[in-house]
DNA sequence: AGCACA
């Protein structure tokens, strides 16, 4: 089928290798959220670089430099909303090539930090106030990367509602919905599948639940990337968040 | 809200 815009906020968003997420959660120190950030996006193609900044104006955003576009395209669409340090990612794609890409690709151009007023060439400033001058503003120049869809309602796939203070990303996940008869065995098998594990814990007053130990949080957090909604059951994906402490 | 490469 073609696409179902009518009229209005046509997407037409050009890809990139890289993309850039925002609605960040600004309280995490840059080391750490550069660290998730990898851990969580690693698992859709290999990662060049991720780039954050806590100045005033680039705080709350990062870049996810991807090898290929096909790998960005894929951790745009399937991270979408999802909760990130208890807020909902925003992710699109950069509106300009990265440095590292360009670097790989022989068109980089260092820029001369571009500080010039009197320049004609990047004078676009925004219409503050309407300056009945010229209204220079032709079609032309792209304003292609349409925002957002609409998918920042990702439900957790227990379908369940999310809960009011996720903990912080740590070592340890916490997995509901199991079904009764779930072994501990069972779980470890499907656990162990991914690097850093250590140990299932079960807790025999409260069958449906456990707790999965890795060796630290981005290796938790690749796990629980990949067994998120799990169906040990038809009935029962799994719900997994990080433990609290 | 906010698109950089320190």
């Amino acid at each position: 089928m073609s696409n179902a815009t009518s009229g209005g906020e046509t997407p037409a968003i050009s890809t990139n290798m890289t993309i850039y997420i925002n609605n960040l959660n600004e309280k995490i120190k840059l080391e750490e959220l550069k660290k998730s950030l990898h851990a969580v996006f690693s698992q859709f193609g290999k990662i060049l670089e991720v780039l954050a900044f806590k100045t005033l104006k680039h705080k709350g955003q990062a870049w996810v430099v991807f090898e290929d576009v096909a790998s960005a395209m894929e951790a745009l669409k399937r991270m979408q909303g999802f909760p990130f340090y208890d807020k909902p990612m925003r992710i699109q794609y950069a509106k300009t090539k990265s440095d590292i890409i360009a670097k790989a690709d022989g068109t980089f151009v260092p820029r001369e930090r571009r500080r010039r007023p009197d320049d004609k060439a990047e004078k676009r400033r925004r219409e503050q106030h309407r300056d009945a001058n010229q209204a220079g503003l032709n079609s032309a120049y792209g304003g292609t990367y349409g925002t957002l869809p609409l998918l920042s309602q990702l439900p957790y796939p227990g379908g369940s509602k999310l809960p009011e203070a996720p903990a912080a990303p740590n070592n340890i996940l916490f997995v509901e919905n199991l079904p009764h008869e779930c072994t501990p065995m069972m779980l470890q098998m499907l656990f162990c599948q991914y690097p850093g594990f250590k140990e299932v814990r079960t807790v025999e007053t409260k069958p449906g639940i456990a707790f999965v130990e890795y060796g630290d949080e981005m290796q938790s957090t690749v796990s629980m990337q990949a067994l998120q909604g799990f169906k040990m059951t038809a009935q029962n994906p799994m719900v997994i968040s990080y433990a609290k402490k």
